[in-house]
DNA sequence: CAAATTATTTAAGTATACTTAACTTTACTC
DNA sequence: GAGTAAAGTTAAGTATACTTAAATAATTTG
């Protein structure tokens, strides 16, 4: 049976591992889950025993097909109900991530493709992530790259941000820097890597923190 | 904390105790929840030193207002998410019980206000049951009668379902008997208490058992 | 490379929510 | 009112998912 805590690790688990590739190790999965390290060696003997994860004690756990797959699929629900929220029921993007956190949990797979169907098969949610199909797979490409790399005079449209805390995604909501939305980089400050920008006729200076979370498709004219 | 296993013993009680007037038995909550008589007296326990229950040994369950407050708001989840369910993503009424038996328990009282503000506050849900509104109010009047009571060469119009098995809700799908359907009574036949009735121009017999669970209001022309 | 530090696991204990089996209380019948 | 059947509880045990504290493995550093 694949409880909510199994469905939170596997997701957790593929997240930090990054697809498959690379090992994860107790502490940042406790640090990801906020529970004990003892927790975790607990949870990784179950789920190894299930053909979810490959674990070696003392070495790290790492993602199977098996858990890949439910991974996925919790990811594909927590996705299309945010962009739902989003779109059909008027949320705003920072009120969405801890309500897809619980629904994610108590969807079927057979509501979840009706919600797919309703929003005519999406390919990003609200925060620019990819929505993987019903069969798993992401078949957006990665075009975009990191606000850090903007330069001055330059028009940019936000694709994506990494980051969904409740105080990250307020601000941006704040001042209307919304997915897709146009800005210009007016000033890029070396000393402490702040960009300044104009959105919507506004100059607002970005701090570093804020402009390593997020990601941007550059505008040509 | 209130758990998915805590709300759904709350809302069985409130519901067999029919509000709070009836004292409710441990085999009837058992037999309701598919637990064991052993797990209900373990659990009123537990929900007495909470305050949800007055839970008297050898006697029954009675629901406190916090109890009660606690089920309604869960029934009021359930019975929302089902209309929403039918009327923005077009299932059909007997595809949404199990659906909403899962979302009513990870649905915050933030979006579900959304939800009910989204289908300008309705009244019933899809199987005509009456939805509570944010302050716990049921506000419909009952002015329904069991389809028992029908009698011949009269139009009914079906006001509201009291079984939600898949078995019973696919049969009355089948015949297209939905919620509000218009349909005359044909013939009542004493011996079993069956009836035979006419909508969309095509007859159907049906059963005891059937009618018992159909509520119905007639339509005077 | 040995010592110290960090990472991780094991052990023991807790809470929730179940189970079956045994026992007790209540209700019913003669 | 005693005997019995049904209803209900208690006791003991299980699985999940946590905790803290102690022990062990791995890594880093002098």
């Amino acid at each position: 049976m694949a409880t909510i805590s199994k469905e939170n690790y596997l997701k957790a688990i593929y997240t930090l591992g990054e697809g498959n590739s690379k090992l994860v190790s107790s502490t940042s999965l406790a640090k990801e889950l906020n529970v004990s390290k003892a927790a975790i060696s607990e949870m990784a003997s179950r789920l190894a025993g299930q053909g979810f994860i490959d674990y070696k004690k003392y070495k790290g756990i790492k993602i199977l097909s098996k858990g890949k797959k439910l991974a996925i699929s919790v990811i594909r629900k927590h996705r299309l109900w945010e962009l739902f929220l989003v779109d059909s029921l008027g949320l705003s993007w920072d009120e969405v991530h801890n309500e897809a956190e619980k629904l994610e949990h108590c969807t079927t797979d057979f509501l979840i493709d009706k919600i797919d169907e309703h929003l005519k098969f999406p390919k990003t949610d609200p925060h620019g992530d990819p929505i993987p199909n019903k069969n798993g797979d992401f078949r957006t490409v990665w075009n975009d790259m990191s606000m850090k790399e903007c330069v001055e005079n330059k028009s940019y449209s936000i694709v994506r941000v990494n980051d969904r805390s409740d105080d990250f995604m307020k601000y941006l909501s704040k001042i209307k820097f919304l997915l897709n939305k146009e800005f210009i980089v007016i000033e890029k400050l070396a000393f402490d890597g702040s960009l300044k920008i104009e959105i919507d006729k506004i100059k607002h200076m970005l701090s570093e923190k804020i402009i390593e979370n997020i990601f941007v498709r550059e505008i040509k004219n």
